[in-house]
DNA sequence: GATGAATGAGGTTTCATTCAT
DNA sequence: GATGAATGAAACCTCATTCAT
């Protein structure tokens, strides 16, 4: 994300007071969100006025939209990580899997801001959105796989952006049944544990099963 | 859904009556969410009075929940048609997309009413849902899988639970992209092509390719 | 009381129908109150539409005060039975000081409906019910003291509207603490022992000792 | 009364804005009673919004309990002023009883305000209610009595507890026929007079003559 | 820069009463 | 006579935002 949503007087801040303020915004965002977090309860937790919240930040929606920037810088930075590697595209595939679940149990929060966006009504807002949350990273992902196909890892029928969008897809849902209250609950169903039982370790393989097949072979 | 969130006075309608007062509730909640709906505008969307609404419905919750399970029985209901045929299970694959990008076009606000619930941030409530919402829908997917599994027509090495589970978030995240605001900006996005010009044929005969090859081929 | 607050469809019932009717009004009155009670409940309690109800009542008021007619009616009733014996004014005394505890036990809910108008604020309303409820009694008390006063039987130096007044006092409070949440526990308090410990003789015993001296004895 | 029912916003104003806000709070609830008081009319009568007054009061029920506890306080501590001199009891007594007079002549809406809790129907609040406001008085009655009985001035049949029970009944009648309208009109009723021609020396005497002798004399 | 008191529009819910059938 | 669907004013409470100090 390019543009900023604070005000002047927050980049005075140092980082890490910044980093303070919004770990406590994301945690009421994630945890009650965007509409039912308080603005009011936020400055209270933070222990500032809620004047100054105002100082930093015009309306609880450029609050909200800083919260998710970071939030989402830190998740793309790890899987893009991931990606930069010289590896294959299904050793990326298995890595970006791997570290999919660690954002999950490590980073929940900013997970559950990504979701809280997903379910975004207005049109217009949640084209912006999309834009500034996804653009960066599908293309990656379609790159890489692109390449992969150049090389002759891929089967030879894939359409890039649609196997990216798919794989995409898998990652998105594994890391919000790991994170959010309905997918994790919906998780349990489909395993058929409870939440503090699931094998991470057989979900990972399983998955990189299905990622791996639907990649490599081509039905004659 | 067994349970009844109206009263018994909504009960007593016509059943037209009631999928007409239910379909402008839908409208308000999947345009604008849970939080952002109004009651008041629902009543005066419907032509009735605030008074008589609460003659319905005990509660917001109450009305929101009778429109989820209308709306859940109806996208289940088509799904589970389709996979009760006998086809073999990449038949049934095939059409269970088919028919998710069907219900996309002509039910996008049912699908809307299911993403706003993926995003409830109360655990109790996230629960609750999820084991209404989910578990009839998966034990249908995790039957057939294991079906095809001892019919010898899939890979012999797939956990028929966590497949299942796959394929499912392939169809939610299918669903929600024809459907929901957000979802779609990030499919154009994948797909590198404006909403009214994406190839529906194209996404599904990929996707075809992505399940199929998952669920058949076994690395050696 | 001498004025009707019912419509003349509520005469024609018969009688038995009418107790029912007012049975239940009664029992939702002095549960919750004038204002909490709720008209509609009422008449679902009743098994009759709100439509009759209002065939029978103009307004929730006129409800609530044949409720109060009803029950006032039957305190007064016994009240005075007991106080129209031959009896000397302290066995009257006696009498009707266990009569108030038997009507506590047994009439709860109407000294509930008592206990509700004492806290009428409205200064008009107030003086009416007032009227209607305490002159018929009050004259009782009052002339029978007058009479002990003129055969002797009591304390020269009293004034007999006055020392009816201290006895009805005692009576209602001693009713109330019988019937009341409020005058319960505070019964409670002053005994210091639970609601179903309380000695009833114990009370009678020392009330009448109060009584019996506050009217025999002179200081000199 | 030991707990606070205020936010702390409001402890941070100056005491006599504090008594400023409560005053006129007091007075809707002492007029209109509980449930028919309206805090909006309360904000704007103080000339506050109403968001503000929430600042200061969580709900109504706290702002009534804050006013009930001024209330009370004051009440109590005239009360228990008089009882803790060194008086005889029936000097007490007396002296009481003055100032039972005085406060219903002086503080009439803060015994209308007793008044109403007296009519609680919701049997939990009204437990807690009456320990909250009537312990602290009982002990001290009871406890004067009781010392008064050790001192033999008063007659050795009675129980403390309970002769302290009725003096207290008779207190609390006092007090409400001075101050509600239901028993101001009542009193007139008994006294045969106007509310305004209402003789408060002949009241005071004959009820101390009634309470003197029931506490002095014991039958034979 | 920092505060936090103050605002008030807006949303949910209740219930006495009406009236067409 | 009897019904009960329908009304809508009114009350409580929330919270993003402002602004004087």
């Amino acid at each position: 994300m390019i543009t900023n949503y604070h005000k002047e007087a927050f980049a005075k801040l140092s980082e890490e007071r910044q980093n303070f303020l919004l770990d406590i915004a994301i945690d009421e965002f994630s945890s009650k969100g965007y509409k039912n977090a308080n603005i009011n309860v936020i400055a209270k937790n933070a222990g500032i006025s809620i004047g100054l919240m105002y100082k930093y930040f015009s309306t609880k929606e450029d609050l909200f939209l800083t919260c998710l920037s970071k939030g989402m810088t830190i998740l793309h930075t790890t899987l893009e990580d991931v990606m930069k590697s010289n590896d294959k595209l299904l050793k990326k595939a298995e890595r970006v899997i791997r570290a999919s679940l660690v954002l999950s149990r490590e980073n929940t929060n900013y997970i559950k801001l990504y979701n809280e966006i997903t379910a975004e009504k207005d049109g217009e807002r949640a084209v912006a959105l999309a834009k500034e949350v996804e653009t960066h990273t599908s293309t990656i992902y379609i790159t890489a796989i692109a390449q992969a196909l150049a090389s002759g890892d891929v089967r030879q029928d894939l359409n890039p952006r649609l196997f990216a969008f798919f794989l995409d897809n898998l990652l998105m849902m594994l890391q919000f049944s790991f994170s959010c209250e309905y997918y994790k609950e919906r998780l349990c169903i489909y395993t058929g544990v409870n939440i503090d039982e699931l094998n991470d370790e057989e979900i990972v393989n399983q998955l990189l099963k299905f990622v791996e097949s639907a990649f490599t072979f081509e039905k004659n």
